[in-house]
DNA sequence: AAGTAAGTCGTACTTAGTACGAAGACTTGG
DNA sequence: CCAAGTCTTCGTACTAAGTACGACTTACTT
């Protein structure tokens, strides 16, 4: 019964509410749950982190850092689309992420340096300033977007689409939505259906899009 | 001064919710303030709406009602076009729109509807039902995530990036982060420099491939 | 041993959502 | 025209959350 329960730090503080967040969300990381979770006290928190604000920055560079950095100077389509493939992985990792990217303003050097490597072999690959930007920005909107619309799904990822499908299409009357119905029908209760799925293509889809209008 | 202040409605109490969040943000939108804006008290509000969350996936029924339906039967490229940058335009006059998106799950009458007819217009335009689904996951992936891009953005919109990425670059030594400094320099600094008006490049590169797609 | 700095926390104030039920206003059958 | 509902509105109060303030406790220094 010693107590293993060591000295806080800013790291332990950090990892906590990764893990609070993980497992319950945004909404369940309170300064109190995350003091409980720590075996301490909520104020004891604010010797590791100014106020939440900066707890929720400190995430956010925390969630970026986790995500694959593209090589500069390798073959850019090959690793912008690592790194693509990394991002999505690590925001659905951590889904309550997309939410806070949203709101925070203040990059921080993690943030920075994924940004600087991203450019980095865009230029590599012989874009020019202008149309790298286009490219990332699209690259990006894409990916972002993705998670995005895969958060705001009203099923969790699995195939309970199809129980979700049904319980809406019930709600309304036969010749309301009828594409929706279709769709639902005859698309998303198909066997194997996963939105997920869909990534790679669209992302494919939009580098050799890129690739060839450069 | 007689009292125009009329019955309260759910009619009423939504406007004033979309006023305050257009205003003030999502954040500025309490009960409380709600209530004071429409110069009654927090409970009298519960009578037409059952609790915020209600509220909430109102307000979000309610931007997707904003937007411009795609004419189902018309030349698909054109009318998801438009439907785009209605969309964009929607959601630029509601920043804090994006945001519940993302949270909420229920859609409601707007919604379905507005995604009943884009799938209606795709299915109208000869895509097949997976290839509709493509479609539609990477046209609405680009769209919210280009306006979430925007939104994270650390300046307003207008042209305070020269300001910004000053202060944000003096803040690291020279050989930090060089392909941001160039970038930053030589691309954002310019004159004219505007990241919204990628929106219709990006957008068009991604209809022009899905029409060779199909 | 005494001083000092670092870390921890008890208390309390503020803002938010909302349950409960009373009080006023308006409607309607007699 | 009145009594009995019914519809709106709101007063009060409880709970959850962020965090300011300052005290207490410990560990390390000299």
């Amino acid at each position: 019964m010693g107590e293993p329960v060591r000295q806080l730090s800013r790291e332990r503080v950090l990892r906590a509410a990764v893990a609070i967040a993980d497992a319950d969300g945004l909404g369940a990381l309170t300064m109190r749950s995350l003091a409980a979770a720590l075996h301490a006290k909520p104020m004891s928190l604010y010797h590791y982190i100014r106020n939440k604000d900066e707890l929720l920055d400190a995430l956010v560079d925390g969630v970026f850092a986790e995500i694959d950095l593209p090589e500069v100077g390798g073959d850019w389509r090959a690793e912008v689309r690592r790194r693509c493939l990394s991002a999505r992985a690590v925001l659905a990792r951590h889904p309550w992420a997309l939410a806070l990217v949203e709101t925070r303003t203040s990059p921080g050097p993690a943030t920075l340096r994924h940004h600087d490597s991203m450019l980095g072999v865009l230029r590599g690959g012989g874009f020019s300033l202008p149309m790298t930007a286009h490219a990332y920005a699209i690259i990006d909107a894409y990916v972002f977007g993705f998670v995005l619309q895969e958060a705001s799904l009203p099923f969790d990822g699995g195939d309970s689409a199809t129980e979700v499908a049904d319980s809406i299409m019930e709600r309304f009357a036969a010749g309301d939505y009828p594409h929706l119905v279709e769709f639902a029908t005859r698309h998303v209760r198909q066997p194997g259906y996963h939105f997920g799925g869909q990534f790679t293509f669209g992302l494919d889809l939009i580098l050799d899009a890129l690739a060839n209008a450069s």
